[in-house]
DNA sequence: AATTATTTTTAGATTAATCTAAAAATTTTG
DNA sequence: CAAAATTTTTAGATTAATCTAAAAATAATT
């Protein structure tokens, strides 16, 4: 039985994981969590004794299968419970992070079975994240930043890079939610930002808001 | 911000309080925790030092109007929760205490209130206990033990005494559930069990269940 | 390649929650 | 009411999670 703090380190190495072959660095893995690199040093030799990740001496660290597989439970019952803040208690997605961070931690098989019967087998999370299967299976959609589009071009809203509360709600202040069909219709020379169409109103989006947003290309 | 520890010590005491004069003894509650009493000891300073309870050496504790208010909000999560989990994840009412143990300690004062809202506002868990409400009011009805009444006498099945799975699962297989009407038949002289009629069925139920069955009395 | 800068680890301390064993206080009993 | 039994507290140790400061290793720069 993992401990929270554990669970947590997991979760964060899995998120920063980039490359199959290089380990994820102390220092990145102690900011993600806000705590410090010796209490990461220690808690990566714990879960490497546990076999949940690899872990040599100044080469970071990098999830086992075992590893990973507990790190995509965490992740899958996070995001169910993303899901049932919004759903069904009426949270704002700007709201539900907080909560899941603790709502992830309960251990019982069950009710993570039920809850996701009870939800309807959602397969994305609020913010547009994937939902691993129990197998932890995750799903991956192709998706393009909105930065990255040249003039003329068109997707739908699937997701943020960044879920900070801060930009969700800065999103919603400008009705910009999941589903919102974005057309560019003109990149500004000076600053880079983008003039786009959005449902039947245009609007202006800096270059920085822009790189924080995904979109499936139509 | 109270830790699980100090949070079930609170809900321990306030469980075992019988008398407001007495106070609630170091072993009882440790065994109520399944702890060992010098535990019980080094925390009950604590939760005094929090002004949660009033301790003086060899004399037990006693919650204070603050802890006793600490005390319901946790006892209001943990049946709130258990009301979730058979009105909506389909828990049967033996399974739920374990999972609520753990979801009572989740710290959000939206997400109970959500909750509350989404069930419609019940006012007793799935073992007919009430539910307090936001300010820590909590609602008595009368109710009498089965092994009370005299032959004859019936009353309506409100709420066990007994509440651990095995004595849950005792109930659903003789088909005993919350609502339904018992009436006493005969009373044995040889060991006081009792021959009822639940629904339109006869059985036989020892003292010792009779004991941990409440009714209120028609 | 040697120096400097950065990252990571080790050393050592702290706080919380737990335990066992022993001492002290209280309660029960003859 | 004194002796015995029980309960409670204290003393002292252990494990987990955390931190700061210092040492060691690695990476970057002249
Ligand atoms: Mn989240
Ligand atoms: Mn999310
Ligand atoms: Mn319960
Ligand atoms: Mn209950």
């Amino acid at each position: 039985m993992l401990s929270h703090t554990e669970e947590n380190h997991l979760k964060a190495i899995f998120h920063l994981s980039k490359d199959q072959n290089e380990g994820v660095s102390t220092n990145s893995i102690a900011q993600n969590l806000k705590t410090k690199a010796p209490s990461v040093t220690d808690m990566l030799k714990k879960l490497c004794d546990k076999n949940l990740i690899t872990y040599k001496k100044y080469q970071g660290a990098l999830l086992t299968d075992d590893g990973r597989k507990t790190a995509l439970n965490i992740i899958r019952k996070h995001r169910l419970w993303e899901v049932f803040l919004v759903e069904k208690l009426e949270f704002n997605w700007s709201e539900v992070h907080e909560v899941a961070e603790q709502l992830e931690h309960i251990k019982s098989k069950k009710l993570i079975n039920e809850l996701d019967r009870f939800l309807g087998y959602p397969t994305k999370d609020p913010h547009g994240d994937p939902i691993p299967n129990p197998a932890g299976f995750i799903k991956h959609t192709t998706k393009v930043l909105l930065s990255d589009l040249k003039k003329g071009e068109k997707g739908t809203f699937v997701g943020v890079k960044d879920s900070s509360s801060a930009f969700l709600k800065f999103l919603d202040k400008r009705k910009i939610s999941l589903g919102s069909l974005i057309e560019i219709l003109h990149i500004e020379d000076f600053d880079d930002s983008l003039h786009v169409s959005i449902g039947n109103t245009n609007l202006t989006i800096s270059m920085k808001s822009a790189n924080n947003i995904y979109l499936k290309k139509q």
